[in-house]
DNA sequence: GTTCTTGCAAAATATTTGCAAGACG
DNA sequence: CGTCTTGCAAATATTTTGCAAGAAC
């Protein structure tokens, strides 16, 4: 049993060869993937079976979803949050240039002061800009 | 000429009077509101006059666009940058009960840790959870 | 054999654009 | 007249679901 076969298990998700792929797909990019970027790396593949394979991983908390202001939904893995329970509360960038969407994961959201009984269950923070890579 | 048509033009946008009623209809709400619903609220107008309305209103920097999560984008006024040409760095509140988005313009977002070399231009904030209406 | 997963097709939802008619100055 | 705005229709883009076949145990 491999190390991504255990990812998967462990959040009780059966390996299925899809699944394999996706998870491994999306462990070798730092970056947030979008169900159509996921669908170009293997043609074979049937976009609702990874669409699915999306929703469940994200029901599983094994990925969570960024909604970065372009149409697609991104999906990233995040490694340290992979082992726990808890809420990803962490920034996330996107390159308005090369549109790439990255977990900022070194920092945690701060306190934020909420009007009188709002209460925070998630977060989606998205700061946009240009990445490195764009910045001349 | 009215406040309404005063802040139009302060804005170079020409107070026709679909815009008069779809600013004074964002006017007359806290919230940030959808394409969707705001051509609910004028039955007579026709969906893609709002559209453009709205898209006009943002490049002109009347209003800002908030990518909730929700399928819909919503646009909000906001009263304060509303005389300025500063960029809109607040939180928004999403309730996941209500589906309603507020902006908390009562604080501007901290300093960010960006990654070496990278450049911030705008952000999208979203912080989900229960607005006091739902908060029981 | 019962349940979960996959592939194909099609539905559903929102956004966006083309174009001609109309309003405005 | 020329430009900007509006209304209607249709195109686009994604996400999402129905259903039957197939795989797993």
């Amino acid at each position: 049993m491999t190390d991504i076969e255990d990812k998967l298990s462990f959040r009780n998700i059966k390996p299925t060869a899809m699944r394999i792929l996706v998870l491994q797909h999306l462990m070798e990019h730092d970056k947030a993937l979008s169900l159509q970027s996921i669908e170009d790396a293997f043609e074979k593949a049937d976009k609702s079976t990874i669409y699915r394979t999306l929703k469940t991983f994200e029901k599983k908390k094994l990925v969570h979803a960024i909604d970065d202001g372009t149409k697609q939904v991104k999906y990233a893995l995040c490694l340290e949050s992979c082992e726990c329970e808890t809420i990803d509360l962490h920034y996330h960038f996107h390159c308005n240039s090369c549109q790439s969407t990255y977990c900022l994961t070194n920092q945690n959201i701060p306190q934020i002061d909420l009007p009188k009984d709002f209460q925070m269950q998630q977060a989606n923070m998205v700061i946009k800009g240009l990445c490195s890579e764009c910045n001349n």
